[in-house]
DNA sequence: AATTCTTTTAAGCAAATCTTAAGGTGTTTT
DNA sequence: AAAACACCTTAAGATTTGCTTAAAAGAATT
């Protein structure tokens, strides 16, 4: 799960990102409003902790603005402001939750939590073929027999299966398997569906991991 | 990507052109509200910066003709005023968005950017007769067929459908499907206009991919 | 500290794609 | 009718991209 922090307090950001990485969340951390709502837009995170103040752009406008490309990943306002007016202005932006500074960690951790609980019906089973995989138990079949894969290959395969039907553009694979920074020109790619089509013995009738070339991979029934 | 201002006040006007001209966007200027609006309703635009006060129609009329029109690209308005009345009824007028002034560039650049961003649900299936084009899974149908296209006979196609019914100009061809800096004049394009009417099997009542001597292609209905 | 497992880089090879160029065809202009 | 022009078609060479394998680098475990 990747989490972005936007907060101009150095001090404060640095203690954040060094929690959540020990509950292994992958974490980005920006001062920026601007870059954040970019960063934000791009994507790759799965919740934002947004700081209220920020130099450029405010935490609300950050929100509204991307709320209004209609993106719904949660957002949780890190707030000094504890007026009530505020409080719902923030809301209405759009944010799914808000917490006062100062706070606990282990508060904020509680409401992470809540907000990347899987929603009560989304599935945790994705299957193609005769192949399922299962996000909660982490596990993979082909058949009655299970395929032990790696933990970046499970991630590959979970999001190809994920995006099953659409094509997955090698960028978007290496933003969501890999990290943003990541030099994608690298071959790291083609060395894991490789991995994954030997590991899955796809062989020619169950061609399910097609190479769109120049653009990417699509996983599809046949 | 082409912007049209209209803005009275020249410094204002010029520093925005030269700005997002430096973003490579096409940039446009006048200062008359009349000429503003019959270049608005031309279609040639990607987005509108219009400002509040203006010669002959203002601001907001423009926007309420254009939207009568049922144009729906998207429109900022460059704004002195800023009470609530007033920005509320700029936005019922059928702006999208608007900006104070003074306003800092970069973030008139980042609502701009906003604006510009493909919306989630935009159509990804184009198609004329029986052809079908899909974005999303990256395929090409022919009634049950599949087409095999290559990335840049698939990107051409793309273009040619996106904008059916219009004439695609050379120019525009390479700079869509190419790039800037291409050299227009090697024939690059005939040949890939060749490759695609032989895998789509144009035979003579299928002519959807028509030539228009000395200007580019069509795309179009029969 | 050594071993094992995972991840990443690198390189050679094969194949698909892109670009160029040249001759052919049809259309317009002189 | 000839010349000039724009477009079509084909094919060969250049370039890019992907597959595969092996080895290096990095983590985790014993």
């Amino acid at each position: 799960m990747r989490i972005l922090i936007v907060e101009d307090e150095i001090g404060i950001s640095n203690f954040l990102k060094q929690g959540l990485e020990e509950e292994s969340y992958v974490v980005d951390v920006t001062e920026n409003g601007k870059q954040g709502l970019e960063m934000a837009l791009s994507g790759d995170y799965d919740l934002l902790l947004l700081d209220w103040m920020l130099p450029g752009l405010s935490g609300i406008e950050i929100c509204r603005l991307f709320r209004k490309d209609f993106k719904e990943t949660p957002v949780i306002f890190l707030t000094a402001k504890d007026t009530v007016d505020e409080t719902i202005f923030g809301l209405q932006s759009g944010a799914n939750d808000y917490i006062k500074k100062p706070f606990h960690f282990d508060e904020l951790l509680e409401r992470i939590k809540v907000q990347l609980r899987p929603k009560s019906g989304e599935h945790s089973i994705f299957s193609i073929g005769n192949i399922t995989l299962n996000t909660k138990t982490h596990r993979v079949f082909k058949g009655d027999d299970e395929i032990m894969l790696t933990q970046k290959e499970f991630a590959l395969l979970e999001y190809l299966l994920r995006n099953k039907g659409s094509v997955c553009k090698r960028t978007s694979i290496i933003q969501s398997v890999w990290d943003i920074h990541f030099d994608y020109n690298t071959g790291v790619i083609d060395v894991y569906i490789n991995a994954l089509r030997k590991k899955l013995k796809l062989n020619a009738d169950e061609n399910y991991i097609q190479t769109i070339r120049g653009i990417g991979y699509i996983a599809e029934e046949l």
